[in-house]
DNA sequence: TTGTAGGCGTTATCAC
DNA sequence: GTGATAACGCCTACAA
């Protein structure tokens, strides 16, 4: 049982194909007992259409590519599940490159969406360079860029980000109105402006309850468990004792708290902590981690279907369609208050 | 700036569009100079090949449909970027979807991808039933089942799956060394055959080192966190203490885990806790998990190897392609031993 | 070495 | 209502 066309079931029906090809799109130029009997066939020689010829004369491929740094972050995945579950609704379907946040692997992938002709591109976490947006500007098709930063403004390119400065404000101000006076800030990878705005976010809200900004309360980080590991004797082992963290993000928040548990610390007694993302990790740890929740499902929502708008309305520049930035939202847990 | 085909470069070069096909292939059948010639127009004029196209006439798309039920599901993200990876090297790309767990969008998901054409289909984490294997076998194209169960056998259907059974039998022997003998095994959601399987090496685990079976050791538990937290006062509030756990997977251990210590139960001072699958959060936690690793990335890229095979030996009994069952391996850490 | 012609499976534009 | 015919972008006999 080879596959069959319409011309396969144009030949049973004793039809044209241009008539089969009417029938099964339910146009109205065709007998309602002639459309019948041929879906009837169509379904039992097990007919399938091909996309790819459709589309091909369609100009347009319902898929969208997503390229991703890593499909095994969290924030990533459940980004992911946002796009597929809205692309999905609307009868689109879902390319995923990964780059390992490598750069040539992150061209490649464009290319190879390029050469599938996706009718939009979503891109996450990534830092777009001048050669980068090049390659997107040459596809011709709209991009959204999802928490990541572009070096220059692109034709068809537009963004959704998280507040992360008033994430920053939300996490500090928590702090301060449980009583902490002395609270570090760790930092995530060094030159990433996600960490400057929120570091910004950090110092803005002491300085807002009139309390001194001290360099020396910012810790590096690393972004990963590890770094927040490392930072805990910056930390503990001063003499003005510092009673709690806001954290770049979960992870650092976690590796933190599992090296000031593992040295016999409590938390939130002797160290209260606060991270960023709500990945789901923060939910199920000892104590659960308070932390700042990206509204990810819904910028995985959002960005699908800025993805549609601008293909829609084939505009190039896009009118009517605007970056996004989207606030954060303070998830109170263990990790700060006792439970 | 519109797109360009083989045709517009012909134009510019003044050859014919077969040339210049010939020259972008790279065919001997075109002089070293035209050829150079043209594929150096071809990257001035920005030309990115139609894989649609292409694809129609060569019978092959390069793409391979995963089918998940949730990528969320770190396991399930991990198997992903395996296949995602060795695909990427096979110049081959990835169409996801999701399916929530449906049977109807399982079977929509498998549909579209037909529609796609892909050249081969993995599965994960999936029942597959009668109807679901049908819509499978008319897809034509090599399918991988990845810790799925079939009703019935498919003619292009072949599996990847963990050793359950060794995999509990690792766990209990771990906890029998220790010392532990009043083990409970915390099962997964009823019906599931991976469950009876761990279950069963559980109890050979036992029988074999002289210690009884006893049915009432067996708690219920449905594979998420909610369901090892509710099963913590059936173990712990017994008159003949329970010292150690075996847990049908992570998530399971994970929610039991949270609740001891929230009961100020010591772990593993109090009660000893092996998981299954080792997912990442098993190595975040406080204390670390003790779990037997499913040997994820090893299966994605197997997965994906098998299809490759598959579809090269274009035999459709798959000669020389065998089911596949990978042991998984015991990693011993925090929950288990005091580190 | 190159050009011509046909076809892959669709949809769309004409006639009839 | 229905049937030829062309077109989408590409590859590949076959001819020159």
């Amino acid at each position: 049982m080879p596959r069959v066309s319409i011309k396969d079931i144009a030949r049973s029906a004793d039809v044209s194909h241009s008539t089969v090809s009417r029938a099964l799109s339910d146009s109205p130029l065709v007998s309602a007992e002639t459309k019948e009997r041929i879906q009837r066939l169509a379904r039992q020689m097990g007919y399938s259409p091909d996309a790819q010829a459709r589309s091909l004369v369609m100009g347009r491929t319902l898929t969208v590519g997503v390229v991703v740094t890593t499909i095994i972050d969290p924030f990533v995945a459940e980004l992911v599940q946002g796009i597929e579950r809205y692309a999905r609704d609307g009868n689109y379907s879902v390319i995923l490159a990964s780059s390992d946040a490598e750069p040539d692997r992150e061209i490649a992938a464009v290319e190879m969406l390029n050469s599938k002709r996706v009718d939009g591109v979503i891109v996450t976490s990534s830092r777009v360079g001048a050669l980068y947006q090049e390659h997107l500007d040459r596809l011709h098709v709209p991009v959204v860029l999802v928490n990541s930063r572009r070096a220059q403004a692109g034709r068809y390119t537009f963004s959704i980000n998280v507040d992360n400065r008033d994430g920053g404000v939300q996490a500090v101000r928590h702090l301060l109105d449980l009583g902490h006076r002395r609270i570090a800030y760790i930092t995530g990878p060094a030159d990433h402006s996600d960490d400057l705005e929120r570091l910004a976010g950090y110092r803005h809200a002491l300085e807002e309850a009139d309390s001194a900004f001290d360099p020396s309360l910012v810790v590096p980080g690393d972004g990963r468990a590890a770094g927040g590991e490392a930072a805990l004797p910056a930390i503990m082992g001063r003499e003005d004792p510092i009673t709690a963290a806001f954290c770049y993000n979960d992870m650092t928040a976690l590796g933190l708290m599992h090296a000031a548990l593992r040295a016999g610390y409590t938390v939130p007694g002797d160290l209260a902590i606060v991270g960023f993302d709500d990945i789901i990790l923060a939910s199920h740890v000892h104590p659960r981690l308070t932390t700042i929740a990206q509204p990810v499902r819904r910028m995985g929502r959002r960005a699908m279907k800025m993805v549609l708008k601008l293909m829609d309305n084939d505009d190039p520049n896009g009118s009517n369609v605007t970056d996004v930035v989207l606030k954060g939202e303070l998830v109170v847990r263990g990790s700060t208050v006792f439970s």
